[in-house]
RNA sequence: GGGCUUGUAGCUCAGGUGGUUAGAGCGCACGCCUGAUAAGCGUGAGGUCGAUAGUUCAAGUCUAUCCAGGCCCA
């Protein structure tokens, strides 16, 4: 056994494990010892490459590294290959930005083709940044066979879940109301209108319009917009059914209906003291049509008052303008009130010859020229400017407009009751996302707008045909090459956009064409499963034997994303959860709180912190937080250092010290032992097991804290408990029985309890059981069950000397007497004798006393307390139990000789009540802890005086030995001079004295002292001389 | 406005199924260096458990309301 240094620098040592890692193919092989072993299936959620790693996915890496190491070292197979998302929005921005155009025209101006080739380009930038970071922070997972959502085959895959979706009648074309930039000519995803900034503040012109009631020309109705360029589109009114509207009188057989609430905000313009005709509920209004302001759109059931649930006054006029091409509210009302959209915008955002007044004219632009319009017409009632928060284009800084874009949807509301049901079978960590967050939003989950009019994606695969409309959704590229005679080796635009062939509707001679959109890329990720298995064209077995996965995480944001999209596509595919286990993890905040930002720099670079404290630090800081149990943390450096500190230097101190000792001692070949005899050897394998045991059960309810927390309080108990106290048992060139099952002991702690970290803190312990064993822990099995070494009483034997002596410790703290100074005893009560009395030795020594005692009558030092038992006696006593609880604790209480205690009146058998002791008040010379109560003898006796200050002399010689720098085996001779109790002192215990500091003779004189004291026990001067 | 979540020591956090005296680390104070470890060890001070009301013999824990923060939805 090589010695171990005593201190090592964890990032290097990271670092040299890593080429072991790579030189000796550790993953391979961990994959291959598995290879027959039954899968463990995680899936791996695909990141976009156009950034640097950041902490969010390194916490993610993390998770998914240290929960298949663990199932690895279990047996199960865990293949885990890498993945990219590789299409979308955030890519053709990129590449927008570099080729410095913007916007669709643009684009299609540039060339697709060239485009999309960009877009290959750039789209995995950062790939080998982030193979770089992934493999240094130490996650293991195969970059070789990565997949990539742009890939041939995994787009084939997503063609056929959509086309699979369209054969079950899941599928259809709708317009929908969204986000829109005119310049760009795009819709924009809620995920982009959600960035930061891009809400901001904006004046609008406000104006309210009166609408004239058809039947009665003495009545209009007022509302209230802030688009009035959406105004040649209104083709309703709405109105809440249970406000109030109140018919006010403006002028002279001027009256105008606005919701009563409404009245005071409207006041400016509204008569000084309004006359109130008539009032009505909304419901009272509903069905009244009333003249258009514009006489473009043309509709049958148009211009009329409709119930809208959504109209509250806390705006406007209680009664709301409907233009359904524009708003998400207008649009679901007026179609569902079989109204059709009118919408005389074009792309641009101009109007067209459907509005002819304002053709040409862009919407913003139109505003005013449609508010002057109104104003000549006498429409217009009011005008005002408006300050709100208007949404812009992040990528161009243009304000947005809602407006209907036709889109292919997936029907999400009408199967909710298997997405739901499909989340019971979900093991959510933390739970509640799946009662609460999740549920919630799959219980009103809205159909699935999967389309985008953009370029770079997988094509949406539907073609139509451009003479009658007839649809065909082909699911595979051997169906588009078997209708176009083509070979297909991409499916991106525009290739895709070539592929035609003739209609084969009877009768029908027109050719079928692609639909110009392509995929949401969470379309694509929700095909995470199926694409990176190239599902069904191959893998079919595999996949339907290993569907679903057993684990998936990522962070809580994603119960909108790729948890959604999973189960969404999963449900409606296979009729079955995709995960069955899924970490949901919190976000990583910079220190003062707020999110990370490189702009205010208010977080230390994670490649730096690794380089500085070491991946295991990072991982252990942020696995043992509550981020994993889908918190929020701050992250602190100084919490990353804390890791090293508590975790990694007493684990390695206790390996230096192993190491350094198994090499003193002469022929000692080190092996694992199953139990020992010696008790403290007994104790730190039952704390081992127990150990095992917890971590396991954490691990399997994927509670990372939890086995973080075991892992501290297991290191703690190995060195500052069985080392420290066991020490002397390895001080030895002699490997005797005892050294030998010390040392085998330790052997067997080291190795077995470096299996159970390995998983959570794979860098060290590797390194550890590497050189313990000399082979990788990670190679190695996940260590048995050992039920032989299951000690409970001994465990808590132990917990109870651990008390002693922390009591011990406490008193002469506060009594200020050193350890050094011997006291005659300890007395102890509130323990069990039997159970204390076999360390009696031990605490002897730990507490530094001559004795240790069980007094009988304990009220020397410890006072008795009756311990009512709450749990049974309160149900029994109910109201009489506060009472009796008071009395006992004030000592009001008697014991009758049949040992039943009566107080405040009440009896209470000695079933239920026990006596502990707890210290007497006031007495320095006592402590207590949990119902052990330790009291010392502090009188110092002449004898007890002088063994102190022998070993007090020992400690001052042994301090200059080290002052004067010599070797430990270094023998000297002393030059002493004393009186009073130092000479008392050197008088009894010379012998003891000269051998603890090895000298080899003693002078009574000392010329030149390197020790000189005058104190309470003399005076004192020591010369040391080495010989 | 609705949903979820958090509120426990100066700071960061633990606290199954209600039970008498609420724990840990950091920080602070004090003490301890010859035998694995000063990147260490020990001891101690420090808390009306966000507020109020309720249920109960008994509430940090259960219920309701409120206050404050976070995330999401509208």
């Amino acid at each position: 056994m090589k010695p171990a240094p005593s201190s090592v620098s964890f990032p290097k040592l990271e670092e040299e494990v890593l080429s072991s890692w790579q030189q000796d193919r550790t993953f391979w092989k961990s994959m291959d010892r598995t290879k027959s072993g039954k899968p463990y299936v995680f899936y791996d959620g695909p990141p976009f490459a156009t950034g640097l790693p950041h902490y969010g996915h390194i916490l993610t890496s993390y998770v998914k590294d240290t929960v298949p190491r663990y199932h690895t070292m279990r047996g199960r197979f865990v293949d885990r290959t890498w993945g990219w998302d590789c299409h979308g929005l955030p890519i053709e921005y990129e590449v927008e930005k570099h080729l410095a155009i913007s916007g669709k025209a643009e684009i299609q101006k540039y060339g697709i083709d060239k485009f999309n080739q960009k877009c290959r380009d750039i789209v995995l930038g950062y790939a080998g940044e982030w193979e770089r970071v992934i493999t240094r922070i130490g996650r293991w997972v195969d970059f070789s066979r990565q997949y990539k959502t742009m890939d041939l085959t995994f787009m084939e895959s997503v063609l056929w879940a959509f086309s699979e979706m369209f054969g079950k009648g899941l599928v259809y074309e709708s317009p929908r109301v969204v986000a829109y930039c005119n310049r760009c000519m795009t819709p924009l995803s809620n995920f982009e209108t959600g960035l930061d900034d891009s809400f901001r503040e904006r004046d609008d012109m406000a104006i309210t319009v009166r609408l004239r009631d058809r039947e009665n020309p003495q009545w209009s109705y007022l509302a209230w917009t802030t688009t009035p360029w959406t105004l040649p589109s209104n083709l309703a009114l709405a109105v809440n059914k249970d406000i109030a509207y109140a018919l006010v009188e403006v002028a002279e057989g001027d009256l105008v209906w606005l919701a009563k609430d409404r009245m005071e905000a409207m006041k400016k313009f509204l008569p000084e003291e309004p006359r109130i005709v008539e009032e009505r509920p909304g419901s009272g209004l509903i069905g009244r049509a009333y003249e258009p302001l514009f006489p473009y759109a043309k509709g049958e059931r148009t211009h009329v008052i409709l119930e809208g649930a959504f109209v509250d006054t806390s705006m406007g006029t209680g009664i709301v303008h409907m233009a359904p091409a524009f708003g998400e509210d207008d649009y679901n009302l007026c179609t569902s009130e079989g109204i059709d959209l009118f919408d005389p915008v074009d792309h641009q955002g101009r109007f067209t010859e459907a509005a002819p007044d304002w053709q040409g004219m862009g919407v913003f632009e139109a505003n005013k020229h449609i508010a002057r319009r109104l104003r000549e017409t006498g429409a217009l009632f009011a005008q005002e400017n408006y300050r709100h928060k208007y949404p812009h284009c992040w990528r161009c800084d243009q304000p947005l407009i809602y407006r209907a874009i036709s889109s292919w949807y997936v029907r999400v509301a009408q199967n909710r009751e298997a997405l739901l049901s499909c989340n019971e079978d979900i093991n959510w960590v933390p739970a509640h996302i799946g009662q609460g967050r999740f549920k919630n939003w799959i219980a009103d989950a809205r159909d699935w707008s999967v389309s985008r009019n953009r370029f770079w994606g997988t094509p949406i695969p539907v073609w139509r045909c451009q003479t009658c409309g007839a649809v065909e959704v082909p699911g595979s590229i051997a169906e588009l090459e078997a209708k176009t005679g083509t070979q297909i080796t991409d499916l991106h635009r525009p290739f895709c956009d070539e592929l035609n062939w003739k209609c084969s509707a009877q009768g029908c001679s027109g050719t079928m064409q692609r639909v110009p959109e392509v995929f949401d890329c969470w379309f694509e990720s929700g095909a995470m499963p199926y694409g990176q298995a190239h599902y069904p064209f191959e893998n079919k077995q595999w996949f339907d034997d290993n569907y679903p996965a057993s684990f998936i995480v990522e962070y809580i944001a994603q119960t909108r994303g790729w948890f959604y999209t999973l189960l969404v596509e999963g449900a409606l595919l296979k009729n079955q959860t995709p995960f069955t286990n899924a970490i949901c993890h919190g976000v990583v905040l910079a220190e003062d709180g707020r999110k990370m930002s490189k702009r205010l720099k208010n977080f230390p670079d994670p490649m730096e912190v690794v380089d500085k404290h070491g991946s295991d630090a990072l991982r252990i800081y942020l696995l043992s937080s509550p981020v994993v149990r889908g918190q929020d943390v701050r992250f602190t450096e100084r919490d990353v250092e804390e890791a090293v500190r508590r975790y990694l230097i007493p684990y390695w101190n206790v390996f230096h010290f192993f190491t350094s000792y198994a090499a003193l001692a002469k022929g000692y070949e080190p092996s694992l032992l199953t139990s020992a005899s010696a008790l403290p050897d007994r104790h730190i394998l039952a704390e081992l097991e127990r150990l095992r045991k917890t971590v396991e059960a954490h691990i399997e309810a994927y509670d990372l804290p939890r086995c973080y927390q075991a892992i501290l309080e297991f290191v703690e108990t190995l060195s500052g408990w069985y080392v420290r106290l066991n020490r002397s048992r390895f001080w030895t060139e002699e490997v005797t029985d005892d050294a030998r099952q010390a040392f085998d002991t330790l052997y067997t702690v080291l190795v077995e309890s470096s299996r159970i970290f390995a998983p959570f803190i794979p860098f060290a312990m590797d390194h550890i059981h590497t050189h313990l064993v000399g082979s990788s822990v990670h190679l190695a099995d996940w260590p048995v069950a050992q039920p032989a070494r299951d000690d409970e009483k001994l465990t808590s034997e132990i917990d109870t000397v651990r008390r002693i002596i922390e009591c011990g410790r406490s008193v002469r703290e506060k009594v200020r007497i050193n350890l050094r100074q011997p006291l005659a005893s300890i007395m102890v009560a509130g323990v069990d004798k039997a159970s204390v009395e076999p360390y009696r030795a031990l605490i002897e020594e730990q507490v530094n006393v001559k004795a240790v005692e069980y007094p009988e009558d304990a009220s020397a030092f410890a006072a008795r307390v009756v311990q009512l038992d709450a749990k049974s006696l309160g149900p029994l006593l109910k109201g009489a139990f506060g009472p009796t609880l008071a009395a006992v604790k004030k000592g009001d209480y008697a014991v009758g000789d049949d040992g039943a205690l009566t107080a405040a009146g009440t009896r209470v058998e000695p079933t239920h009540y026990t006596v502990a002791w707890e210290a007497l008040s006031g007495d320095v010379g006592v402590a207590a802890d949990k119902g052990v109560v330790a009291g010392l003898k502090l009188t110092i006796t002449p004898e007890l005086k002088r063994e102190g200050a022998a070993r007090t002399l020992n400690r001052l010689i042994q301090d200059q030995r080290k002052k004067l720098d010599l070797a430990y085996d270094q023998r000297i001779t002393l030059g002493i001079e004393a009186d009073g109790v130092w000479k008392e002192a050197l008088e009894a215990h010379l012998g003891w004295l000269t051998e603890q500091c090895l000298a080899v003779g003693v002078e009574w004189k000392a010329a030149s002292p390197q020790i000189e004291v005058s104190d309470d026990n003399g005076s004192l001067k020591v010369e040391i001389v080495a010989q």
